[in-house]
DNA sequence: TTAAATTCTTTCGTATACTAACTAAATAAG
DNA sequence: CTTATTTAGTTAGTATACGAAAGAATTTAA
């Protein structure tokens, strides 16, 4: 292995830079951004969760979170409770505004990917998506 | 396609994640980030090539660069010098502190890979590195 | 039942990324 | 030859990322 082309952490970055700067695009109508588009996803499925529960089921850092959570909620997509059970956790609800967006932006999503794999077929598709996921465990 | 999980793009992302951050350990020690032992692998194969060059090379936005080479400068690793032909033209050059590390951060590189593969048997590990190309094209 | 340890979140500091606006230098057009 | 355009690089502004430290609330232990 000599040039940095080969290493895989190398071509990891730029297909995650090419995946992530398409999406990007789609999103901007929406005033969005990738990440804070994640974090509607994981209420759409489950509305209320709490922050640090956002932070485990998206692997984002709570640091990063909490930035990202506050300009979602200034943007009016979302709301932070405190929990009346344990005063120190947010509980994080969905405004309208934010739940009326999973129909346009799951859309969004779809053609990002489709946009992204359009070179691929379905074999590979289904071989990349696994062997993303072993680089993980 | 309707949980976050099947999305290409958030697995790109979390791969991603886990390579930069494994390889960003293993270059702590060094005092370098996993970008900026990217200029020294580009500076390794061609010393003295332009600001530019770099950038087009390993795909890095010129804003992005501006910093990153500013930072490597002040650290010892790299200089910046005037190209006479056109003056506005940076020629990044590497230092003896520079040069010297080829050794050592081509190992860390390659166990970093090695690392980050390790669950993978190679016809898989060419597999992921050729599609994650064709993801880029 | 206080003191100590733990948990959830925020803040700080640093480093990518990228858009847009800007400077300086080189080149093309007229 | 002078103006217009293009090009290389910087700067400002915004948004991730993440380690470390700090704050506030809760739980555990002595």
């Amino acid at each position: 292995m000599d040039k940095f082309e080969d290493c895989i952490i190398f071509q990891l970055a730029k297909a995650y830079q090419k995946a992530h700067g398409l999406f990007k695009k789609r999103l901007l109508p929406y005033g969005l951004t990738p990440i804070q588009h994640l974090i509607l996803e994981a209420l759409w499925l489950e509305d209320g969760i709490s922050q640090k529960d956002i932070g485990m089921r998206l692997v984002l850092d709570r640091a990063t979170l909490s930035g990202v959570v506050d300009r979602m909620s200034s943007g009016g997509w979302i709301t932070k409770e405190q929990d009346p059970e344990d005063k120190r956790t947010l509980r994080i609800c969905l405004t309208d505004k934010g739940r009326d967006l999973k129909p346009s932006l799951s859309r969004e999503r779809n053609q990002a990917n489709e946009e992204l794999l359009s070179g691929l077929n379905l074999e590979e598709k289904a071989l990349l998506k696994r062997l993303l996921k072993d680089v993980q465990t």
